[in-house]
DNA sequence: GATCTCACG
DNA sequence: ACGTACGTGAGATCG
């Protein structure tokens, strides 16, 4: 049996476009050409070769008019228009497959569905020949056959139907989907189907009459508004199945001899990567002449050689991600005209040769740990390109190689050199002087354009300031008490070996708990509980799910038991242990530069996710203890609700605020219409919940869902809340519009977030990007002032010589380290910094807890 | 490495 | 009819 495998080259094209449109930047090479969908594209077509290595293969495109347009003008009309920046991409798709020696096949007036599927009958009618389509596009599931199976790709992976597995998932024959598109249409193609008939109904229709001429042929069997509908549009209804079949005999004029795999031109394939700069697929084959931009530098070991200009780049390679771990490797340094490379060894002289130089850097953090580690004086440092790629492009890595390889430098990412283990000398010598120097070079141009973004003060008076924070709670870190965490451990691991005895005997059976596959065969096969939820492997476990069931069978409450417990000991118990440092100490990596509302996140490990809600996980919280004498915990109470009161000047919402009134009992107040002191405990949770999904921009499926109410009871809630706080629905609507308009959001501090989201022709991402316009102006707000709070209090403490120690930021709160002597001092700081750090229409309001470790402060 | 589950704001 | 709340990090399992 020989296998041919069609894939269907439009498809990938517009997939890679719109995959990388939407997370981002679209890539360009230096000259400006777009390259976003060719890089996916060839990545695509790689990975086909590797992972099927085809002996026979087609690659299919559109071209021209197409028949079916010509015949029905309306087919696919009102579709967006293909972007320009992916049409001139097209013909380099074309070239690229050539010089890969695989055949690309194209003729009008047929569309590329037309082409597979007239190859995959070839295939069918040939004994020798089997077929597999790849795609993503479901249309071509109509093909599946005993010859023909289709790899569907998803957003991650694929799915791979034959005709079984279709049948297993559909319900109906591959041949159907025709039939199915014909009644339930297909808007994105613009083909009617029968109005007011979607997929549910049309599966339903086809499982019990078999096609659509079955249907019409029973049209008495059937009653009510479906008959109505269908009766109303019978002729809609076959046009759009002729529609929708694949044309399976183009006169093609091919045997399979002739898409016979050829092998690739190397050399012609270089060529075009050459030119739109996919380094990374270039090594692949191992380009032999390295592209290089022959940078010239000088070495230092004396530092007397080394005279430097007013203004200079500073770049510090690292040898572990993990500032607090690694170690300096090397360092490049450049002014206007020189370049140097500097030995590490040279590090500790670095506070004295750049005393009075205006330094810029990439990951100033870092540096300021490294420093702090070493117990050098700090640097004073004006400008960090990865906060400022942050704050511009929403960029993310923490690898300076992820911003400057797309514009065409030959440099080495962090991982490569990391693999090499910083080795190879001269590359890495060359690499790091290139680093600084790229720094160096462009520092002028972005700052311009954090001036014209209007984004420049939150750099330099908040982002920039911040990180010289971050660095100092950092590098102090939290101290933690290991006698404590082992004994949580131990009581948790007895509560498992209870609860996991009497887990066997009510199952009968001994399994692994921990397993949600084998979990949800023991409960829903074995024990016979019934649950409807799936997720893609198999039965839904998690806890929502699991709650639902509680009383049906007394396993229920115990596995709940057991996932707490198991939770507690694996994240809480052993892995905290595992991250503390000789010192006692965990020092946590507070990342900067990667959400996308302008919180901060913490990993390794991550200390903003300690438990609190739960009794026995919060018993944890006991482990943390100060260094000095007693931790100050003070959070903003409500602080995302009172942004919304204040970017939507909700009269009512911000009279509330200002009237000191509990914000959920006031609102409970209002969406049941009694007085305040009537509403009970459920009425003000209640209320709550629809709060919070308010500014999540929830629906009423979503709150119906969470609360377990009907979903019209849900978005009565809603409604009523639009309806009692008119300027809040005012503000909804506008920042979507304005969303649209300008492509992106902004917080009140001028931070910017670009939804590329909105672009997107699937639905379902375009909803998400509206719920994210809704919710980065106010989550991202709530994260700028309480930055600037944390900078604020930092100068303050400097000022005043206090020594206690800020330690941790949980996105509304701050935990100081408190020196006893200092605590009335301390207390009223940070209270006063929090609360007047920004004037809204509403006060800010904080609460203050004490204790003695992290359990006791709150 | 993807998926599921669960911890936090 | 679609599919279903914003933002995170991490451990265990499994293909």
């Amino acid at each position: 049996m020989k296998r041919v495998i069609l894939v269907d080259g439009n498809n990938l094209m517009f997939r890679s476009y719109y995959a990388t449109a939407y997370t981002g930047n679209t890539m360009k090479n230096s000259k400006g050409f777009p390259t976003n969908a060719l890089y996916g594209f060839t990545t695509m077509i790689n990975k086909i070769m590797n992972e099927e290595t085809p002996e026979y293969i087609a690659v299919a495109f559109d071209i021209g008019k197409n028949f079916r347009k010509q015949k029905y003008d309306f087919y696919k009309e009102g579709r967006q228009e293909t972007p320009d920046d992916l049409i001139k991409q097209m013909p380099i798709a074309r070239k690229i497959l050539d010089a890969m020696g695989i055949k690309y096949l194209e003729l009008e007036p047929y569309e590329a569905d037309d082409i597979i599927g007239t190859l995959a009958k070839m295939a069918d009618l040939d004994q020798e020949y089997d077929a597999t389509i790849i795609s993503s596009d479901k249309d071509l599931l109509q093909l599946i056959s005993d010859g023909t199976d289709v790899k569907l790709l998803k957003q991650t992976g694929f799915i791979k139907y034959n005709p079984e597995t279709f049948k297993n998932d559909y319900g109906i024959e591959p041949i159907k989907m025709i039939d199915l598109k014909a009644l339930a249409g297909d808007a994105s193609d613009n083909i009617p189907g029968v109005k007011g008939i979607g997929e549910k109904t049309a599966l339903k229709l086809l499982q019990e009459y078999g096609s659509l001429e079955g249907i019409y042929d029973n049209i008495d069997l059937i009653k009510g508004k479906t008959k109505e509908k269908l009766e109303l549009d019978h002729d809609n209804a076959f046009m759009s199945k002729e529609i929708a079949t694949i044309y399976r005999d183009v006169p093609l004029n091919i045997c399979f001899e002739d898409i016979k795999y050829q092998g690739a031109n190397e050399e012609q394939l270089s060529e075009i990567f050459e030119d739109l700069e996919f380094y990374s697929l270039l090594k692949n084959f191992e380009k032999k002449e390295e592209r290089s931009m022959d940078l010239q530098y000088i070495e230092i070991d004396d530092l007397e050689k080394l005279i430097l200009g007013e203004e200079v780049a500073l770049f510090v390679e690292i040898s572990d991600e993990n500032y607090h771990k690694g170690e300096v490797v090397g360092i490049g340094l450049c002014d206007k005209k020189y370049n140097y490379y500097l030995k590490k060894e040279l590090f500790d002289a670095l506070p004295y040769l750049l005393k009075d130089k205006i330094i810029y850097t990439y990951h100033k953090k870092a540096l300021d740990v490294l420093l702090k580690r070493k117990h050098l004086k700090e640097l004073i440092i004006n400008y960090d390109l990865l906060i400022v790629a942050y704050l511009l492009k929403g960029f993310t890595k923490d690898d300076i190689a992820f911003l400057m390889h797309p514009l065409g430098f030959p440099v080495t990412f962090y991982t490569d050199l990391k693999k090499m283990n910083f080795e190879d000398e001269d590359k890495l010598k060359k690499d790091i002087v290139l680093k600084a120097r790229f720094i160096y070079e462009t520092r002028d141009d972005y700052i311009k354009e954090l001036k014209m973004e209007g984004m420049y003060n939150l750099f330099k008076d908040i982002e920039l300031p911040l990180s010289t924070v971050l660095a100092d709670m950092e590098y102090f870190g939290v101290k933690v008490d290991s006698e404590v965490l082992e004994e949580i451990k131990k009581e948790a691991l007895i509560k498992i070996d209870q609860l996991s005895k009497k887990i066997y005997e009510l199952a009968g059976v001994e399994f692994n708990i921990g397993s949600p596959k084998q979990l949800g065969e023991v409960l829903f096969e074995r024990l016979g509980l019934t649950n409807n939820k799936k997720n893609q492997t198999g039965y839904k476990t998690d806890a929502t799910t699991l709650q639902k069931l509680r009383g049906k069978h007394p396993i229920i409450d115990l596995i709940l038991e057991y996932r707490n417990f198991s939770k507690i000991v694996s994240t809480y118990t052993v892995s905290l242990e595992n991250a503390k440092f000789p010192d006692g100490k965990i020092h946590t990596i507070f990342k900067q530069t990667l959400t996308r509302t302008g919180r901060l996140s913490s990993v390794e490990p991550n200390l903003q996710n300690i438990p609190i809600r739960g009794e026995e996980g919060r018993k944890v919280r006991r482990a943390f203890i100060p260094s000095n004498d007693l931790f100050l915990s003070v959070d903003y109470s409500q602080i995302e609700l009172r942004i919304l009161a204040h970017i939507s000047g909700s009269k009512e919402l911000i009279e509330a605020f200002k009237n000191g009134d509990d914000i959920h009992t006031k609102v409970a107040a209002d969406i049941y219409g009694v007085a305040p002191s009537l509403v009970t405990k459920q009425m003000r949770s209640t209320a709550k919940a629809v709060i919070f999904g308010i500014v999540y921009g929830i629906s009423g499926f979503g709150l119906g869902e969470n609360l377990n109410i009907s979903r019209k009871e849900a978005q009565d809630f809603i409604n009523k809340y639009y309806e009692l706080y008119p300027g809040v629905k005012r503000y909804m609507d506008n920042i979507i519009k304005e969303a649209y308009e300008t492509g992106s959001v902004r917080t009140l501090f001028n931070r910017k977030r670009t939804i590329e989201e909105l672009n997107n022709r699937n639905y379902m991402i375009r909803s998400s990007g509206e719920r994210i316009a809704l919710n980065t102006p106010i989550q991202g707000t709530s994260a700028d002032i309480i930055k600037k709070a944390m900078v604020l209090v930092y100068e303050e403490f400097q000022k005043q010589g206090i020594q206690s120690k800020m330690v941790l930021q949980i996105h509304d709160e701050l935990v100081i380290d408190t020196v006893k002597e200092e605590e009335e001092k301390v207390t009223k700081i940070v209270k006063d910094v929090m609360e007047n750090v920004i004037s809204l229409d509403v006060p800010l309001k904080v609460s203050i807890a004490k204790g003695k470790d992290l359990y006791e402060a709150k």
